[in-house]
RNA sequence: GGGCGAUUAGCUCAGCUGGUUCAGAGCAUCUGGUUUACACCCAGAGGGUCGGGGGUUCGAAUCCCUCAUCGCCCACCA
């Protein structure tokens, strides 16, 4: 401990592999009271980024409290598939040695997404345990694990029975790259700059033409209706008519329907229900037909006739020319419209396009789940994400769930020609077969497995209930840790996950019965008490932190750099619930030197410990103040985590240590220079250092492991980690004001001093004229030492010359032996007591006010009668010195 | 178009049930300080009509109305 500077890569790993050594962070089910937290899961091929880094702290942070709270705390981690993101990895990777998915087959592509998997899914859960994540890592799960496959597997059936999951043709949000479909969820919509095309289309045998807006002249071949509004004046003479598709010419109707905006464009619409929703509802209504332009990568298919291959963007420019020379485009207009685009291909323009999925359908699914966060059965914090979660419930639509990928829950659907049957697997499947086709004689090869896989957030819906096992036949773990107690993630995952988690507690726990056999009741079904939202992480710019901007900083590096601890600081003192924070370097440099600070603290400590002394003391005052501010500060600490305000309780022992237990505790027992420590203080700053690394441990797990370690002999496996939270005890209102004024006088003798550049060297001479010593007595000792005096003495009188300050009534004198400016020091005493009088006047003025006295509570009553008595003798004083002056 | 939120010191933000944690913190700025645990340090200072206006109240940064500005989410305007 001889070194000033502390290094944390030299600590951290090695108190990390103690901790795993010694299974400080395994839990099993005990008698204690269980304090369950499930990760969200990580993309298994992720590497860690800042969310991460906030997200798993705050984890960290309420687990490890807990832990030593004295409940048995469990924290599950684990990865998850990523179904589009990890196949769209492998399916690059296989593209840059020359291998395409279709080739090699479903098995070996899989292969390949099992290695990709072995070899990068580790890479995050390594980085986690880098920054101290204290997860019991022997529960570590992964959402396609056979375990897994068997709860998708099951849930998929139930719902099927249940006839919530069904297969129908619909548009749906198709992912021309990733050549699957999206969810709502998975649509990310921009504004962009697009063109309106106004176009010509002729009359059937007529000379008259109309004229139809659209901003996307690729799709006109599919084109199978003109649409007015039925009430427009303008377009009466056309109804029943029939137009020319330009380049196809084929006939197609004008008909009626209310959807039309008369105001937007010409007023007539192009319909084209292949490839868009509304398009395709009045396609319903009217029977229109359905003709799909596009292949699934994007190009023209045979059924455009023109530019057959190639793609819809080149297809437009091409589409727009053609117009032009065949006199068919009137005008090009500039607008801005929505246009969505793929979650996981940015750059990719998502494609409404008709096709035949499988949905859930969610009406019934989501009453119980907004019933039961709108009555606070779960809580969402900040509360604010309580109406979002509303309106996004109150208005969902079926969900799809087939994803056109190979990685991922694989839908246990068979098919027997256009038929099916869904089934738990294959076996079964043909047990079922032979019934519904009354065909004995079906053999396995006669059926085939749906080649689509499920939504990833399919399998992510039940992770709080699989990670235990709740679907498996042994239910102790799961009636156990179950419900967990909060769920810490992002507010942008709200809807993907954190409601389909929500529904599906309530869909599938209720069948699960307790331990003593009976029905479980509602409380026991929700998958988690609290919901505890975190903000995005931004950079100093406010710029949302992102790949392709390079303004992410790179965590590993931030923890080599400021240390884990450090960066867990840097990202916790900005954190406030649900905010958006602006992460910026420099707070974890303010946390790698806060542990410094700390670590330097410690080796002061430490010396003491070599020639302690068995002698008197006297900082019976100091220790009363210290104890009574040390409890103060667990209850703050405690009530706000209490409410999950982590950064707050992070900065209020942030100040209390750096401010009360350092540069004002330390300080006043610290032995004048070259005398020793005595036996009672040493002993007793070591139980505030204990104390205050306990509070600190879960904020900063590293350092404070690596101190309490080091002030005692401890035992094998002891850690910090498996002490008892420090509990507040009685405050001393009186002792603990005490201690508060001695650091107003010193700050102002300080100031004096400053003033009047005087070196902290030299000793001055100081003098109080006082009705009360109770104010500075019990510190008079540390006064006159912090304060560089050689006494403070009584004085009957007005010390004349000298400069002077007042703290809680008492005059004090600082004598300086110097020429004092009397006009300059006159100035100030006026000025202070002109505001002083103000604010006499103003105290004076409440307290006069009878409805004030009468209606406002006794205690701020009282605290206006004390200002005003200071107030009064204050100015008493002020005056008196004045008219010396 | 619908909804939500924000506006407090130069910057980033706390401020919870209306009243002593009420005008705060960190950073930044300025000034001074090296034999004493720490210059990754110590000490001191300056800086705000709490976005504007109105209202409720004995009392408003806090509650209500209104205006302004800014953000975000949701939604099918071709």
């Amino acid at each position: 401990m001889s070194k000033k500077v502390y290094n944390p890569s030299e600590i951290e790993g090695k108190w990390y592999q103690y901790w795993m050594d010694n299974q400080i962070f395994r839990s099993v089910p005990d008698d204690r009271e269980p304090y369950t937290i499930v990760i969200p899961p990580p993309n298994v091929t992720g590497i860690l980024h800042m969310g991460h880094i906030l997200n798993n702290t705050i984890q960290d942070i309420l687990i490890r409290r807990a832990r030593m709270l004295g409940k048995n705390a469990c924290w599950v981690p684990g990865t998850d598939h990523a179904a589009i993101a990890t196949e769209s990895k492998v399916v690059n990777k296989l593209r840059e040695e020359g291998i395409s998915k279709g080739d090699i087959g479903r098995e070996e592509f899989l292969k390949h997404c099992f290695e990709w998997k072995d070899k990068y899914g580790g890479i995050i859960i390594d980085q986690l345990k880098k920054m101290g994540a204290s997860c019991d890592w022997e529960r570590e799960r992964f959402t396609m694990e056979p375990s897994l496959n068997v709860a998708v597997t099951e849930i998929f059936n139930i719902w099927y029975e249940k006839g919530y999951i069904y297969r129908d043709w619909k548009i749906v949000n198709w992912d021309p790259k990733a050549q699957t479909t999206l969810s709502n969820e998975e649509v990310i919509r921009k504004d962009v700059q697009s063109n309106l095309y106004y176009v010509k289309y002729n009359l059937v045998d007529s000379d008259e033409f109309v004229t139809i807006a659209t901003t996307r002249p690729e799709t006109i071949m599919g084109d199978t209706a003109i649409c007015v509004h039925p009430d427009d004046k303008r377009f009466e003479h056309l109804h029943g008519k029939k137009v020319v598709v330009p380049m196809v010419n084929r006939e197609i109707p004008i008909i009626c329907d209310e959807y039309i905006d008369m105001d937007f464009g010409t007023g007539m619409l192009k319909v084209t229900p292949a490839h868009d929703t509304n398009d395709y509802e009045i396609g319903q209504r009217h029977s229109l037909e359905t003709i799909d332009v596009f292949n699934a990568d994007g190009t023209i298919s045979e059924a455009g006739k023109v530019f057959v291959g190639e793609d819809r963007f080149i297809v437009r420019k091409k589409v727009a020319k053609l117009l032009e020379e065949t006199k068919h485009l009137i005008k090009t207009e500039q607008m801005t419209n929505n246009v969505g685009y793929s979650e996981r291909n940015a750059d990719t323009v998502v494609e409404p396009r008709l096709s035949l999925q499988w949905f859930v359908k969610m009406e019934q699914i989501v009453k119980p789940a907004l019933a039961h966060v709108m009555n606070d059965d779960i809580k969402i914090m900040p509360a604010k994400f309580k109406n979002v979660y509303k309106h996004w419930l109150e208005n969902i639509r079926d969900w799809p769930i087939s994803r056109q990928l190979w990685w991922g829950h694989q839908i246990p659907v068979w098919y027997f020609g256009e038929e099916f049957v869904v089934a738990k697997d294959a076996q079964s499947a043909l047990d079922k077969a032979r019934i519904k086709f009354n065909n004995p004689q079906l053999e396995l090869t006669d059926l085939k497995q749906e080649d689509d896989v499920l939504d990833t957030w399919f399998s992510s819906m039940l992770w709080p209930i699989s990670v235990f096992d709740g679907f498996g036949e042994d239910k102790t773990e799961f009636n156990y840790y179950y419900p967990t107690n909060v769920l810490v993630t992002g507010w942008d995952i709200i809807f993907f996950w954190v409601a389909r988690m929500v529904f599906g507690g309530y869909e599938f726990t209720p069948k699960f019965a307790l331990p003593d056999g009976s029905a479980r009741p509602i409380e026991k079904q929700k998958p988690f008490e609290d919901v505890y939202f975190t903000g995005m992480v931004r950079d100093s710019q406010r710029r949302k932190m992102s790949k392709s901007l390079g303004n992410s900083p790179d965590p590993l590096k931030l923890m080599d750099e400021y240390g884990a601890d450090g960066v867990r600081f840097g990202m916790m003192s900005v954190s406030a619930a649900g905010n958006d924070l602006l992460f910026d370097e420099k707070l974890c440099d303010q946390g790698k030197k806060f542990s410094n600070k700390i670590w330097n603290a410690f080796g002061l400590v430490k010396m003491w410990e070599e020639n302690a002394v068995d002698k008197q003391n006297d900082n019976a005052s100091t220790f009363a103040w210290f104890e009574s501010k040390l409890s103060k500060t667990i209850e703050d600490v405690d009530s706000s985590l209490a409410s999950y305000r982590i950064s707050e309780a992070l900065l209020s022992l942030y100040n209390f240590i750096w401010q009360d237990f350092f540069s004002t505790y330390l300080e006043y027992v610290k032995p004048n220079y070259g005398d020793t420590q005595d036996q009672e203080t040493l002993k007793r700053t070591l139980e505030y250092f204990e104390q205050v690394l306990q509070l600190l441990h879960p904020f900063m797990p590293f350092i404070t492991e690596e101190i309490w370690q080091a002030m005692d002999t401890r035992a094998e496996g002891a850690s910090i980690n498996l002490t008892t939270w420090p509990k507040s005890g009685s405050i001393d209102v009186d002792a603990l004001a005490k201690g508060e004024y001695s650091k107003e006088i010193i700050s102002s003798i300080r100031d004096i001093r400053k003033k009047a550049q005087i070196k902290n060297a030299d000793k001055l001479a100081a003098f109080v004229l006082t009705d009360n010593p109770s104010v500075y007595e019990d510190f008079m000792s540390k006064i006159e030492k912090i304060g560089g005096l050689e006494s403070i003495l009584v004085s009957e009188t007005e010390v004349i010359g000298a400069q002077s300050f007042i703290v809680k009534g008492q005059q004090f004198y600082i004598e300086l032996n110097q020429v004092i400016d009397v006009e300059t020091k006159r100035l100030e005493m006026e000025e202070e007591l002109k505001y002083t009088r103000g604010f006499l006047v103003s105290v004076q003025k409440k307290l006069g006010n009878a409805r004030f006295v009468d209606n406002a509570p006794e205690k701020v009553v009282a605290m206006e009668r004390q200002k005003l008595a200071d107030a009064e003798s204050k100015i008493k004083l002020l005056e008196e010195s004045l008219g010396r002056l």
